[in-house]
RNA sequence: GGCGCAUUCGUCUAGCGGUUAGGACACCGCCCUCUCAAGGCGGAGGCCACGGGUUCGAAUCCCGUAUGCGCUACCA
């Protein structure tokens, strides 16, 4: 298809992939697959002292994981690559030469250090710091004064002094800018690698892209670029800013507003549905109801145009009640596969039978809000959890408490049948012979056996257990609350 | 400092000239119940940032102000 929406998500790797640029990644994504255009992979690398070829791989995984699958870049390629800016170095060099040629761009022998002396300078006088444009007019023999004394130029965009430049953006609508505040930056530095503006430009157009959705920081760059794709003589992309995501304080999204990367909630055990889920609605809404989408009836109903204009600040907990929603959503064979990992990880579940596990998946599914709970919620079936004595001395305040333990370890000693329904109807009636309520009377049991007062359902986890465990930690604790008293 | 963007319950948002300003998370209460959840029902929470206009009528349109954020790099 020719005229097809095409759309990039074009990250620089310098760390892991963060829950801001997997909206970006998102929104383009959805935006592609919902008019069946392409998504493309680019990675701007152009930034040699940030950039890492582990943080490229992070990316990666983190984007395959939530399953926002590419149709050109790194791993999958296609007709328009390489998809590596770094490996497109001679392209941009080529296209500034050209602009050099039109004089829409010139030599500037200014170094980094004089360039900011004067920038600070200006901002001590409370001047606007700009280029003063002096490389701007270089006579040929300036030019050559400057490369006798060693010096390497880079090259800057001859900026527009007047007029004004227009951003149509699909968000935001018509935004406008005054040519002259506009400096005239650098396109090709010294050492002949890209800035933002100018690869971006470049690849954008090489790469056909029909549809730039990116993150609202950039939309001051954008005049720039419409300026450079018109001094390139490229037709024009649209546009689409994005409202950027921000902490509880109303800053920027840090490591103090908790995880920000996708890989520490992929750690942590958030599902990829929840992570979709939750992060498209932070700048997009269907109508005025709903919130549960699945990833196809997102394809179906994404629109830019319904993509909101103010920021959003990051709500955990939201996520987790959205993760939990999608944990019990879950098929208990396709639980059971993804707690194993953190299960296995503790050390403890070693060896462990998977038909047993799914009983216990089942018990726990409607109660975990992130898969690593499962940890917490089952470890007594492994070890024996150590009661905090504070809570030791309330559950036993009474000495009908030790006696129900001991009562009950009698009669389930007895049991011939060790399941649910003769467990439930034994420590019932004994509860009911001793004048307790239930809520009362089994409590010393379930600390017990689960060595806490907050438990999986009773009943189910004793059997689970089985007989032998059970009764050695119905004796634990009795011989533990004896000497406590 | 200059330029730009934004401003509806604590949070995400619906709303696009006339609504009792709707939903979701969080919070509170009740029901269910062996604890905790889940689920069901209900509640509290918004003078729509502020001040001016326009209009019979403004959360909705216009202009200011304030606040927040972004850009202002040989970062992206």
């Amino acid at each position: 298809m020719e005229n097809s929406v095409r759309v990039r998500f074009a990250p620089s790797p310098t760390g892991y992939l963060h829950v801001g640029g997997a909206r970006t990644a998102l929104y383009n994504w959805l935006f592609a697959r919902h008019v069946k255009g392409d998504f493309i992979l680019r990675i701007e690398d152009t930034d040699k002292s940030r950039s890492t070829n582990e943080a490229i791989g992070e990316i990666i995984k983190s984007l395959r994981w939530l399953g926002l699958s590419w149709d050109e870049g790194p791993e999958v390629d296609g007709k328009y690559g390489p998809y590596r800016q770094t490996e497109r170095l001679d392209l941009y060099a080529q296209e500034a030469k050209r602009l050099l040629e039109n004089e829409k761009a010139y030599l500037c022998y200014c170094n980094p250090e004089e360039l900011k002396e004067r920038r600070e300078l200006a901002l001590k006088e409370k001047r606007t710091p700009k280029y003063d444009g002096r490389c701007r007019n270089l006579s040929p023999e300036e030019k050559i004064a400057f490369e006798k004394e060693g010096r390497k130029a880079a090259i800057r965009f001859n900026c527009p002094k007047e007029g004004e430049t227009a951003v149509d953006d699909l968000i935001r609508g018509r935004v406008e800018f005054k040519n002259e505040a506009l400096d005239d930056f650098i396109i090709l530095r010294a050492d002949g690698f890209p800035t933002y503006n100018f690869a971006a430009v470049m690849d954008d157009h090489l790469m056909k892209i029909t549809h730039v959705i990116r993150g609202e920081d950039h939309l001051p760059n954008t005049p720039k670029q419409i300026l450079i794709y018109q001094a390139l003589e490229y037709e024009v992309p649209a546009f689409a800013h994005l409202p950027m995501i921000l902490g509880s304080d109303k800053k920027p999204l840090s490591k103090r507003h908790g995880a920000t990367s996708i890989e520490e909630f992929r750690k942590n055990g958030y599902l990829p549905e929840a992570m979709i889920n939750y992060l498209v609605l932070l700048g997009w809404s269907y109508d005025e109801k709903t919130t549960l989408f699945s990833v196809d009836e997102l394809i179906e109903k994404f629109s830019i145009e319904r993509v909101s204009k103010n920021p959003a600040v990051w709500d955990p907990a939201k996520l987790e009640w959205m993760n939990g929603h999608y944990i019990r959503q879950m098929f208990v064979e396709e639980l059971v596969d993804k707690v194993l990992p953190f299960l296995e990880s503790t050390g403890l579940a070693k060896g462990i039978n998977r038909e047993w596990l799914k009983q216990v998946v089942i018990l726990a599914q409607e109660r975990m809000k992130i898969l690593s709970e499962i940890v917490d919620w089952t470890d007594f079936f492994f070890k024996d959890v150590e009661t905090e004595e504070k809570e030791l001395r309330e559950v036993f305040s009474t000495p009908e408490a030790l006696r129900v333990l001991g009562l009950a370890r009698d009669k389930l000693k007895e049991l011939q049948e060790f399941k649910k329904a003769e467990i439930e109807k034994i420590l019932r009636m004994l509860c009911e012979d001793m004048n307790l309520k239930p809520a009362k009377g089994l409590q010393p049991i379930r600390v017990a056996i689960t060595g806490r007062k907050v438990s999986l359902p009773l009943f189910e986890s004793i059997e689970l257990l089985g007989k032998e465990k059970t009764l050695a930690k119905l004796d634990k604790t009795i011989e533990t609350v004896k000497q406590l008293f």
